[in-house]
DNA sequence: TCCCGGCATGTTGTGTACAACCTCGGCCAA
DNA sequence: TTGGCCGAGGTTGTACACAACATGCCGGGA
């Protein structure tokens, strides 16, 4: 047996710490981000803990890394509540995301490679779907899943972490405000997005890819505070 | 007694739970950025808990933190360890470091106060003692408040918390280089930044501001790599 | 009727014991 | 001599009990 030697962790019912907590942090991110909790929720630890069937102690672990991104807030002898994001912090995420998003382009781009331009195929695909039948959730989910993919084209480790932190930061207050805009509209605009980061991929070009990205962002902002 | 009221979190002696935390992870953060405990130091949670009189759990909390910032990294029966920069993360976040410090000017800067410009006075007068009897933990020990000077500035909250995260990510390399720079050089070159930081301050151009920082940023960082 | 003080209840913060795990040294056998 | 096994010691991860704290209700007094 030349290949399972000493290794205790490779058993794969058997998660380590590291991974248990990646997974209850991705699932509870993923429950704010989509509204699954909205803003003011309180997230009681002892029923998180009985729901994922561990103690309370690796609650309180994801817990306090959310609370130090901002999307929850622990207050003493109340609760772990989720926290509502207010149009300063709005105003400024965004705008630094917007360079952030740009400075992808430029800032050690990663070689555009024939399986990139795959997935960005499929994710067009998936665009069209969402267009033929606009989903508020669906678009949230494929938002999230292209934002990643995004983060991928990026060589910079540093410039992803904190985009993706910014990203998670205020990516649900454009769930609380789709029931005031034009699903349709945005959809639409999304699936254009989408066609022309493809394109750029496709002509080899990761600085175009991003400037359109930027642009986006920009207009995607200015339908959110305007309309709302 | 009209002040006073209701108010059972205001005795000066008892620090509420989120003052003790913000506390000891700015020791350890400190501590770990003037190489008082330099990479690959272990950081037994029992030494200190016993240290700082508490139990193990809120050391915990700001080591999970520590952890998420990549200052420390916590493995499995051994120990939690202080991690070391290697090259790649140190190109990409000072590369990413340089574009937020141009942003620092442009994004929503703060106006620029007489008491901010008092304060650039002093770091002036601070630095030129420094150059005088150059040492390189008071030089360390500068930075950092100058950095913390430069972070109020900057009127973005976003671009300020990731500036910082970022800032003290990278911070202990230089004081690890420095035996092998020259400290009058360096003392020198950073007491040139104050002064053009003061300068542009009182001339109410904080953009002008950050570009002189932006370019001291690049050329510390090309001194760090070529000369070590 | 209104105000206010105390208590019951539920929550997060802390302390502590134990489980899971890694490292290192000694010991035995080839 | 050398290779590997294995057990002791020490560390982080987890579970649980209790302390600290906030809130809402209830009852009494003005």
């Amino acid at each position: 047996m030349p290949d399972d030697a000493r290794r205790p962790a490779a058993e794969p019912g058997r998660l380590s710490a590291e991974e248990r907590f990646r997974k209850l942090y991705a699932e509870l991110r993923g429950r704010i981000c989509l509204l699954d909790y909205p803003p003011g929720t309180k997230l009681g630890e002892e029923a998180l803990a009985a729901e994922f069937g561990v103690s309370r102690t690796p609650v309180r672990r994801v817990l306090a890394r959310l609370s130090d991104e901002g999307l929850v807030e622990a207050r003493h002898g109340v609760g772990t509540i989720v926290t509502d994001v207010d149009a300063r912090e709005l105003s400024d995420v965004y705008a630094l995301r917007m360079e952030l998003a740009q400075l992808a382009g430029t800032l050690s781009p990663r070689p555009v490679t024939a399986a990139i331009r795959a997935e960005a195929r499929d994710f067009v695909d998936r665009s069209e779907t969402l267009v033929a039948r606009p989903d508020p959730r669906d678009f949230a989910t494929l938002n999230m899943d292209f934002f990643d993919f995004g983060l991928r084209l990026c060589g910079n480790a540093a410039l992803a972490e904190t985009s993706e932190r910014l990203y998670y930061q205020t990516a649900r207050i454009w769930l609380q405000t789709i029931p005031r805009l034009d699903l349709r509209r945005e959809a639409t605009s999304f699936a254009q997005e989408i066609r022309q980061v493809a394109a750029a991929l496709d002509a080899d070009d990761p600085s175009a890819a991003a400037l359109v990205r930027r642009a986006h962002i920009s207009m995607s902002y200015r339908r959110l505070t305007t309309e709302a």
